[in-house]
DNA sequence: CATAATTTACAGACCAGTCGGTCTATATTT
DNA sequence: AAATATAGACCGACTGGTCTGTAAATTATG
């Protein structure tokens, strides 16, 4: 892995858990053990290109996790097997890692458009590859119902994470089942 | 409105856009035009302690927003003005604007443990106020169906922002008689 | 009631540390 | 030699926080 790699890639870690304003350069190029020329090397537009592509790499990432949860099961499953993802990123950070995406996405509106619109591709992208797969298990309505679990998926990552409690998350496979049928 | 109170209501504002990284006290004091030794005398333990307080102002401020778009309505029709109320306000700020406490709880885990504390008391409240509300209502469940459909308004609020879009927002008031009727 | 003592509140200069970013210099590779 | 990459000293602006001081309000005491 080489050093732009690892610079996104840590970048991606840190967002997750501190979001746009809270993750500092100082702080990225201690954990790579990089200099700053090097950074301003391979990002000459500085902090707000790193973090934007650092927005897409955590996004595919995530959306290899899921896919790789979702691959060959019935809907009802491979959706609770989504949840089950998020419940084990969770419990295994203690609470700090939530959706990658929604920790910079918050700060949008005081940042660079161009890294709130790289967060709304990545939402688009997710959506687009669920609703694929439940096409593909002849459910119907699929974009609207991919819309909706995610929306449902994103909230009780947030209420999981501020209550330390994933009960909040597993609530949701209660309703998988209600959302698909409706 | 004395110095304390007004440096709580900015300072909720000030969250509520760039939660708890991106608000500087420099940036408060400036906005209320008050000095450094005010703000450390109402609040000793400095920035914390101050966003403690403006974090359940925020989410009692909203809270009465959503009880008056609640009021006297029958439940599915008082849960759409629930939506039309966060609607408004991404769209008056500009997007700028979503839910107050959700910016401030995805740092949680990087933060003082008592910011995040309060962050799910609030929630709590919130969620507790609209179980009570359904149960008026005759709605069986009533503290479940709270609890999801607050994710539910979480999620779409997270993605409504980022799209820069109502529609996720909108799109919530087709699953309200699902979730209710489940 | 007057005034002294005490607390509450406002005011801002100042501090060490960190922020994102620029710059020049040196390796390393092609 | 030329292009790519690493290296880190350095910069002004800003961070949250401390400090000393003053003004105003409150309480105690004669």
């Amino acid at each position: 892995m080489n050093t732009r790699e690892r610079l996104i890639s840590i970048t991606s870690d840190l967002i997750r858990k501190k979001g746009y304003f809270g993750t500092g350069i100082n702080e990225i190029l201690k954990q790579v053990a990089v200099p700053k020329g090097s950074l301003y090397h391979h990002f000459p537009n500085g902090k707000d290109e790193l973090i934007r592509e650092a927005v897409y790499y955590g996004g595919e990432s995530q959306m290899h996790k899921y896919g790789n949860a979702l691959r060959g099961k019935p809907a009802e499953e491979g959706l609770a097997a989504m949840i089950d993802v998020m419940v084990e990123e969770l419990t295994a950070s203690n609470f700090e890692d939530a959706c990658p995406i929604a920790a910079v996405a918050m700060a949008s509106g005081s940042i660079d458009d161009d890294i709130r619109a790289a967060c709304a591709k990545v939402f688009v992208g997710w959506q687009n590859d669920l609703a694929g797969y439940l096409e593909r298990r002849g459910v119907d309505n699929a974009q609207q119902k991919a819309e909706e679990l995610y929306a449902m998926f994103e909230g009780a990552y947030v209420l999981s994470k501020a209550h330390k409690d994933v009960k909040y998350l597993l609530l949701q496979k209660k309703f998988i089942a209600v959302i698909l049928n409706s």
